[in-house]
DNA sequence: CGCCGAGTTGAACTGAATCAAGAAACGTGG
DNA sequence: CCACGTTTCTTGATTCAGTTCAACTCGGCG
């Protein structure tokens, strides 16, 4: 995929964008590609990067107490980031690790802010990148608000029905707030009444 | 408060506007005065308004099997809407409700949809409000992952004082995500160890 | 006054956590 | 391609934070 591909793709799924914004951002654009367990952010760093992730997934986790709970995934033509360290200019409380080999694009905050100053549909790019997550938050957060350990597995099977045989169990555990043996025994036929 | 000194004090809030966006927002701006459990949205319908809270507060809110759970308060100086039926186009899920006699202004989808396709600074400013909603949900999310019941309320007061004296003790359980009577217990300092 | 909604208190119950042990799958080097 | 160690997942027994149900108190208001 050549960056310009890239690019046509992420104005494809989220905003168009102009042909000279498109090239200038292409400009700016570098390609990794990385190994497994890779780790994208740190805990403690000031990130000022977000990540498009062309192939592969990846995890946003807290490390809290010693234990480790996943705060979000993505996966393929989604973006991810330390979100709090990204837009409040703060330390992050995340670490980000790859949890397949994974080809991404990275971006830089001054590059986007320099891009959504001067291009009005980046800025639009953006904010429709950002609603995208808010709504996508809101869904969580009802989530956690009205189902039990069982209904929030199902409910994420329904979004992304590959989670289990992509992601060790253990992290989507933590990310649906239950522990991972609850989880094991909801997942086995066995338990059901 | 003349509707210039209200779209002033957005514009400072927020992000800054032109002055001619200004003076075309202030076209579009309409000032409601409401009495104390006026209902903005109701469940079911398509809504296409955004409030922003000029004084007063607000709460957003599901009916779910006959539970009553709130989803999220507006205050002085925020905007509440039916986040899901505002950006997906669909029916709300929530019902909108003053918690005290209130003013506001309103905006409807259309207003902010033509005002951010013509300038470039409106476009920003709802990418700025948007960013800072989805950063609260974060913080949401995150107070519901690692905190008790009783952590909860302590961070709740932490960034709303005054919301006990504001809101009833029942919406404020609900929106924590535990009984009434737990938040009672908690309260009470007969209970502490 | 007496009623009504909001909040408190108590006792029993429960979904999920914790603690502990073992089984299965995985991958890495010989 | 197999053996061995590590990581991932399962299963069981026990505990606990918070819910549920029910009765009661308090304060405001017609």
């Amino acid at each position: 995929m050549t960056k310009e591909e890239i690019i046509h793709k992420i104005s494809e799924t989220y905003s168009p964008l102009t042909l000279e914004c498109q090239q200038e951002l292409s400009e700016y654009v570098s390609i990794l590609s990385l190994k497994k367990n890779a780790m994208l952010v740190k805990e403690g760093q000031y990130s000022d990067k977000s990540f498009f992730i062309l192939k592969g997934c990846a995890r946003a986790y807290y490390l809290r107490d010693g234990k480790d709970i996943t705060d979000w995934f993505g996966f393929e033509n989604e973006f991810i980031s330390s979100i709090i360290s990204f837009f409040t200019h703060q330390p992050s409380p995340h670490y980000i690790e790859l949890l397949e080999d994974s080809i991404l694009i990275e971006l830089s905050r001054s590059q986007i802010e320099h891009l959504s100053n001067k291009y009005h549909d980046f800025e639009r790019l953006i904010r429709i990148i950002v609603t995208k997550t808010m709504l996508s938050q809101q869904e969580k957060i009802a989530s956690m608000q009205f189902y039990n350990a069982e209904q929030k597995y199902e409910n994420i099977l329904a979004i992304r029905s590959d989670i289990a045989h992509r992601v060790p169990l253990t992290h989507i555990a933590s990310y649906l707030g239950i522990t991972l043996e609850t989880l094991s025994r909801i997942r086995n036929p066995k338990n059901r009444i």
